[in-house]
DNA sequence: ATGCTATTACGATTTAATTCGTATGCAACT
DNA sequence: AGTTGCATACGAATTAAATCGTAATAGCAT
């Protein structure tokens, strides 16, 4: 177990820009999170300030338009989140997960065929 | 949309007691939390008040000691639940939370018999 | 150099969740 | 009736997250 790093909804939402953009400065998630959510630059701002001092973002400062990047990962945070799901909801068995995700938001069938190829993987074991 | 219902995290963790015993008082579902968690025995009683007010349990309180159940069930949250998490983690794809728990999560033999009967049908539709 | 604009820093407020202490009451036992 | 033990009710304190106003400042244009 690395970090323990649980980020809020709000701190989700910045780092999938993050994730998506690669590096943003606050003005450009702002721009992003403003399309689909009311809230002032200088609360955008501060929340990625303090999600600095947790260490879950990275900035570059050296001018003065600071240039903020994640500093966890899409995969990580998704792991660690998906399997924090599993175990309080789903009392541990990710089978339960899975066939809930699968019911009630079915896939097409490009992304069954996926499925279907990481299952005949796991069968082989 | 039924309800917009978000159970906090504390709140999962007396669900789950409750959809566990079916009916329980505040005593039991205290005895409970206590062998993983340190919490006074009013805190509980607060928490399960408070969730009684958002209308997250039912009680009957025709007797002195109050009988508690859950008020929404188990699938319906963990619908909600799964729903929001591929929207805000996985771009809308439950494929991608699938891959995900899968591949962290292993499923034993039987399990991922049940995953492909799940699978057969729907490549079927 | 001066002024304008965008940006950061930071403190204060608000809101929500959690925790707990104390008061009150009921019921059983003596 | 009085005492004891649980149970609920409820207010208050604590903690954490989110929001925002204001001040300071850097950089650019004039």
């Amino acid at each position: 177990m690395s970090k323990q790093i649980k980020p809020t909804e709000s701190e989700l939402e910045i780092l999938r820009i993050l994730w998506d953009k690669g590096t943003a400065t606050v003005r450009e998630v702002h721009e992003v999170l403003s399309e689909h959510k009311e809230a002032g630059y200088t609360t955008t701002l501060k929340l990625m300030q303090i999600m600095f001092e947790k260490g879950i973002v990275a900035r570059d400062d050296s001018s003065k338009t600071h240039i903020y990047s994640a500093a966890i990962t899409r995969e990580s945070t998704q792991q660690q989140l998906v399997g924090k799901m599993i175990n309080s909801l789903f009392g541990g068995s990710s089978t339960q997960l899975v066939m809930q995700a699968l019911g009630n938001h079915a896939p097409n069938q490009d992304e069954l065929a996926e499925i279907q190829k990481l299952l005949d993987n796991l069968k082989k074991q």
